[in-house]
DNA sequence: CTCGTACATTCCTTGACAGGAATATAACTG
DNA sequence: CAGTTATATTCCTGTCAAGGAATGTACGAG
């Protein structure tokens, strides 16, 4: 279930900063920090964590850590998302109706 | 930002639990409870937070409150998923070279 | 009005995590 | 080798969220 070291990486919102960054191309730890405005450990931690979450990788190039972002992991997300998407689609009126087949009481009533 | 605390709701992985759970019908919170194993005031906390991050929306019936899932939120999440979206549509391996001007050591993954 | 059911809320404790400062480490430079 | 740059790691502290126990509250039945 590496599923929750996903989530858990992009609940933060720093992370999902330095994501966003990284989708215009890779960047060091030292440029990340700056244009995230983190401090360069604090850069460093979060980056670890996304690379252990595997949304980014890293290549060495003399002393610098070059980032990568990796947007495989996303597609679990985006796989996650999935059932709820169709719902959207439809009204949500109609979503709330349609839903509405439990053996419970009916008579939806809705104070909105 | 309310951004924020859809993230932070999805987090947990109780919270996606329910939500999971709501994908099959809405709920009382003593079946949310029981179905995903957790302690009343818990699930109700849970609840909670899930309403408030727009996921959820609560019907009253009697002394029961019926939960619905709202996915409304969750477009959100699809727009934000979108740019990445677009990058594991073209090959990962096109887009590790696209982005790695030079070609150099790759981390071996520490663990996992 | 009293009781029972279904939930919500509070209080408390605990654990995870973020940020900062200082330090360690690795790689290039001369 | 010493020095510098770029980054990682450790230690410490404060914050915040989660879980459990106990209690409060709303609603309906009788």
């Amino acid at each position: 279930m590496s599923d929750a070291a996903l989530w858990a990486a992009l609940a933060d919102a720093h992370r999902r900063a330095i994501v966003a960054l990284l989708l215009a191309g890779p960047r060091t730890v030292g440029e990340i920090a700056e244009e995230c405005g983190l401090s360069q450990p604090s850069a460093s931690k979060h980056l670890k964590v996304l690379r252990e979450a595997g949304l980014v990788r890293v290549r060495q190039q003399a002393q610098r850590r070059v980032h990568t972002l990796d947007p495989a992991p996303m597609a679990a997300l985006d796989a996650w998302l999935a059932p709820y998407r169709k719902l959207w689609g439809e009204s949500l009126d109609a979503l709330g109706r349609r839903l509405d087949e439990q053996p419970d009481t009916t008579e939806p009533t809705p104070k909105d």
